[in-house]
DNA sequence: CATACGTGGGG
DNA sequence: TCCCCAAGTAT
């Protein structure tokens, strides 16, 4: 039996593997991200959760604007949930920000504002898995602890071979082990940092730069030209569709426009977030406006609004009444937002696109 | 194990 | 137009 390649890479033995991610690092990785300054647990922690499905470039500014507001953990568990959900608007999956308030209020009680330092303490908070809690002990603290985000499952699924669909059991259990085998005990903040840079610049989905990658030589799926099937793909289901009448009630008062909103059950679909009164069918809405409101001055219909979400598309089909305001301005899950001093909660894109052009119409 | 959860960008 | 994806987690 002969010895193996030196220059293939196993799980047995992928110390190569760190050694050239690391050397490429300190070329070439980026180090000027935003939360890659003063590191703490609390602000990796933000990024983290706000990097979830989302890319770099996306979090940057939300990043910026949320730890000017909430610089410490203590701010973020005193501030009103709208306000967290405000700061989020536009940068979705609004469980996140739930989440991470929920999360830093927990914190607050079981473990006196310090940001817990066991892993399994972590692993408990909501919104944090096994790879963002790794995540934040590696970088924060330089704690050796795999990750396995989109990247890195890229990565390893390139270098190392591992075929089938990374949704799976099976291959996500494969690629958990090659991410623990190839991580080194030294430098783990860099390396974490590397192995993700690695698979958001050189090892793109689309493009791979293999000709600029340290990975080229050792790497499975460069040596047999296979780049675009590594890693495995996921049959998805085709999107579907959903529609609905949004009831934009906007009341009579001159000088000071407002439109009723309602606070989105969670959890669902913009849970926490604010939006007009939804219903099957204009019919419905009318019955409804009636009932709550009032008979309506009038009713007018609007273009519709297309919204497209991961699995489905969504189209609003808004209907217009004008009636007199007959309620307090807020109340617990009902508010009249104006549309010139609006009050600071989460709207939902497609809601905030058509706030604007309410407001903008009024102009003309 | 499959599905829900947002949004913007790329091919 | 349509599919895929991006620093995943919760149920």
């Amino acid at each position: 039996m002969s010895a193996p390649d030196a220059a293939t890479p196993t799980a047995a033995d992928p110390a190569g593997f760190a050694e050239r991610l690391l050397r490429w690092f300190d070329r070439h990785g980026r180090t000027q991200l935003p939360w890659q300054r003063d590191p703490t647990p609390y602000r990796v922690w933000v990024s983290e959760v706000m990097l979830q499905q989302t890319q770099v470039a996306t979090v940057i500014p939300y990043f910026e604007t949320f730890m000017a507001r909430f610089a410490t953990l203590q701010a973020l568990a005193a501030a009103p949930q709208d306000e967290v959900l405000h700061l989020w608007t536009g940068l979705g999956y609004y469980a996140r920000a739930r989440n991470l308030q929920a999360a830093a209020r927990q914190i607050l009680e079981r473990h006196g504002g310090e940001f817990p330092a066991a892993l399994d303490d972590v692993l408990s908070l909501p919104g944090i898995g096994r790879s963002t809690a790794a995540a934040i002990l590696a970088l924060s603290k330089g704690e050796r602890h795999a990750i396995l985000d989109g990247n890195v499952k890229r990565v390893l699924a390139r270098v190392f071979g591992i075929e089938g669909d990374p949704g799976s059991a099976e291959v996500l259990g494969r690629l958990w082990r090659q991410a623990e085998a190839c991580t080194p005990p030294q430098r783990a903040a860099a390396y974490t940092q590397a192995i993700m840079d690695l698979g958001a610049t050189l090892c793109s989905r689309a493009r791979p730069a293999c000709a600029r990658c340290p990975m080229t030589a050792l790497c499975v799926a460069a040596r047999a030209g296979r780049q675009a099937e590594l890693p495995g793909r996921k049959k998805r289901a085709r999107r579907g569709r959903r529609e609905a009448t949004l009831l934009i009630a906007e009341s009579g008062t001159a000088g000071s426009r407002a439109i009723l909103l309602e606070r989105r059950p969670s959890p669902g679909l913009w849970g926490g977030l604010w939006a007009p009164p939804q219903f099957a069918s204009a019919e419905e809405a009318l019955a409804w406006c009636r009932r709550e409101l009032g008979e309506p001055a009038q009713a007018l219909r609007l273009e519709p609004i297309e919204h497209a979400f991961t699995h489905f598309d969504l189209t609003l089909k808004p209907l217009k009444v004008r009636c007199a305001r007959a309620r307090a301005v807020r109340e617990a899950d009902r508010l009249w937002y104006e549309l010139g001093a609006p009050p600071k909660v989460g709207l939902p894109q497609p809601i905030r696109r058509l706030i604007g052009l309410l407001a903008a119409s009024a102009i003309a």
